[in-house]
Parts: structure tokens; sequence; C-alpha cells
DNA sequence: ATCTGAATAGTCAAACCTGACTATTCACAA
DNA sequence: TTGTGAATAGTCAGGTTTGACTATTCAGAT
């Protein structure tokens, strides 16, 4: 319900129609969701079947009218109880990158460290990226924040593990002690 | 594709049918990927389709025949390739646990520290559960020792957060400087 | 005035994923 | 030998997600 509770959050400070929320999600979180525009579409009209959000038509000129979306009291009350739920738990998350790791015994210790640079250097470039973009103050701050954290993190491991391939006798291997 | 590859280099190693598939990464790489039973099963359909891997009919007694899925050549060819492309890539994971961060600045402070706190301690738990593992040697070391890794940076990251709202004053807000 | 490409606004079929379900076999206790 | 619960093996309807597509409007070039 994560993708709910972020669009009932955004519908809660201003109501919007369905392009400009999908825009301005792209915009300001593009770096922390992969909510898509079809998929925010599919989602208004379940929060609108469940009367957690109801939307008026605005009609413009000849085009096709918009619906106009915008938090209902249930919206409200369902926002309340979302977030506090959804802070206070932790789900693991899974990393699809990391199943390539299961088999790079595989592959000639040279060939998989030098793939391995290039996700590093994919990842250092990433970051970035990241800490260039236009620090926009907002309420995204925390999880971009928390997205450094976690890149600076994944450069630190990937620089290890490539220390490892190159002398696997002088770096700990992975679960030792 | 990342979980194609992963049927795919399991069945390299050795041929299954799609049960034993299923529990097999259930048991060993459960921490690791969210690869379902049902998933394993329409991602296996998918892939002799594509003749990546082709099955034999197992007929034991008079249940119904089980599928035995092997490694094609074109399988192989194909885990070739996506070993190494994968392997180079980095895709940046997105954190759903972060959307209710953005919404945080709307609960009193002290309400949003105590369930915080709930969530460290659910990360702890999880963190010691997958230090408690079996430690089983295979090729998910690598991937346990990333889930480690990465647990560890998040227990620190949330203390810091908590530090942070204990007292914003005395504690660096997330970009600055 | 008209043309063109970008921005706006959204739709849809197809692909993907999962929980809940069925059905058989097996171990072993009663 | 019969009943019971666990393990085995898989199916399927329904929910979710997406890329590719349509169609309108608008700004500025020609």
């Amino acid at each position: 319900m994560e993708k709910e509770l972020l669009l009932l959050g955004i519908l809660r400070r201003q109501e919007l129609h369905g392009y400009r929320l999908a825009e301005f999600i792209e915009h300001n979180l593009g770096s922390c969701t992969d909510l898509k525009k079809s998929t925010a579409y599919y989602l208004l009209e379940k929060l609108a079947a469940a009367g957690w959000v109801a939307f008026t038509q605005d009609q413009a000129g000849k085009r096709p009218a918009r619906r106009v979306y915008r938090l209902t009291e249930a919206g409200e009350a369902a926002f309340q109880r979302l977030l506090r739920q959804h802070l206070a738990a932790f789900t693991p998350p899974y990393f699809t990158d990391d199943i390539p790791l299961a088999f790079m015994d595989l592959l000639p210790p040279a060939e998989a460290l030098g793939l391995l640079e290039e996700r590093r250097a994919a990842a250092a470039e990433h970051l970035s990226q990241l800490r260039a973009a236009p620090a926009h103050p907002g309420p995204a701050q925390w999880m971009v924040a928390h997205q450094i954290r976690f890149l600076e993190n994944e450069l630190l491991w990937l620089q290890e593990l490539e220390e490892h391939l190159q002398s696997p006798s002088t770096h700990p291997t992975p679960l030792s002690e």
C-alpha cells in the first residue's frame, strides 16, 4: 500500500489531476520510486473506488474532461492510519542486482572484476547525479538522503568485493570470522 | 530478466522440476529474493517458450506427470550473456519503506520517533535472523553478505534519523552543509 | 495562415505476479 | 486398515504494472 500512501499524501497537500500528479512524482521523486504514469492512473481509480479520493470533471474547451482528484475524509483517515503503520514497519528490500553475484564464480576472476568495475562506475555516476540534483527542499528530503546514504555504502561494498576478487587470500571471504 | 537468470543458473547446475526449484529458492535464497513458487512456474513456461529450457514428462505412479526442466544450449548461451550483462549493470533499488518518511513532518516528533524505533527494532531482528542462519556455503554467499552489509548500514542510518528527531539543531539535516 | 514539434492528458492490451486453491502421496499413530 | 496431517506438485483467477499508443492543444517558425 505504500504507493497508495504516496498518492494520498500528495493529494492531501493539493488537489490534482492524473497527469500533474504523475509529473510531480517523476520530477520530484524519480530517484526514489518507480511509480509510473499508467500505474498512477490505475491507483487513482482504485482509491476512488475505495472512497479515499473523489474527483470533479474539469471541462476546459473541447479537450476531454480531466478528473481533478482530492482527498476525502475517509481518505484522510486512511492516510493517517497507513502513515503510522508503514513508518513503524520494516520490509527487507530485495536487490535484483545481487542475483548475478551468485554465479560470479563461473567467470574468470579477471573478467568478473572488470564487470564489477563497470558496475561500480555506474553506481558512482548515479550517486553524483543524485548529489548534483537541484537540492529541491520538500518532503522528499529524507528519501533522497537515504538513497545517498545507501549508495555510499554500496560503493564501499563493491570496492571490497573487487579487492577480494583480486586477492582472495588477504581479504575476508563473505561470512567469515 | 534477473529472475530468469536465477532460474537458468540453477537449472544449469542440475535439472529440476518446478516444485524442487521453487523449494530450493525458498530455502536457500529466501532472504535475498522475493521469487515465489507460482512466479517460478510462470517463468519456467516462459523460458520453455523461449527455447532456453526444455522439459521431459516424468510419470511416476498415478500422480500427474512432473515436468523436469533442463537447460538447452540456447539457454546456456542466454545465461552467459545475461550473467555478464547484469554483473556489469547497476540498477538503483527503490525503497518502498521510504515513502512514509516523506510525510514524517506531519506527525508530532515524539510519535514519529516511537514509530521509527519500532522500525529499527524490526530491522535489527531481521539482521540477527540472517546472522543466525545456517551459514550454508553455496553460491548465495555473496548475496547474503550483501544483505547483511546493507542491514548494518540501515541500522546506523535509522539511528541517525532518530537522533535528528530528538534534537534537530545539534544533528545535521539531510542534505545539509 | 499553416506547419511542426513539444507538452498535455490519458487509454489499453498484454505482461507480470501472487494468494488461494486442488489433488495426490506418504508417514505413522490409533 | 484407517484416519490424519504434512509434504509434494502444481493450477488459476484476479490483481498489478507497464510500454506503446492515441488525440488534443499550444508556441513559435515559415
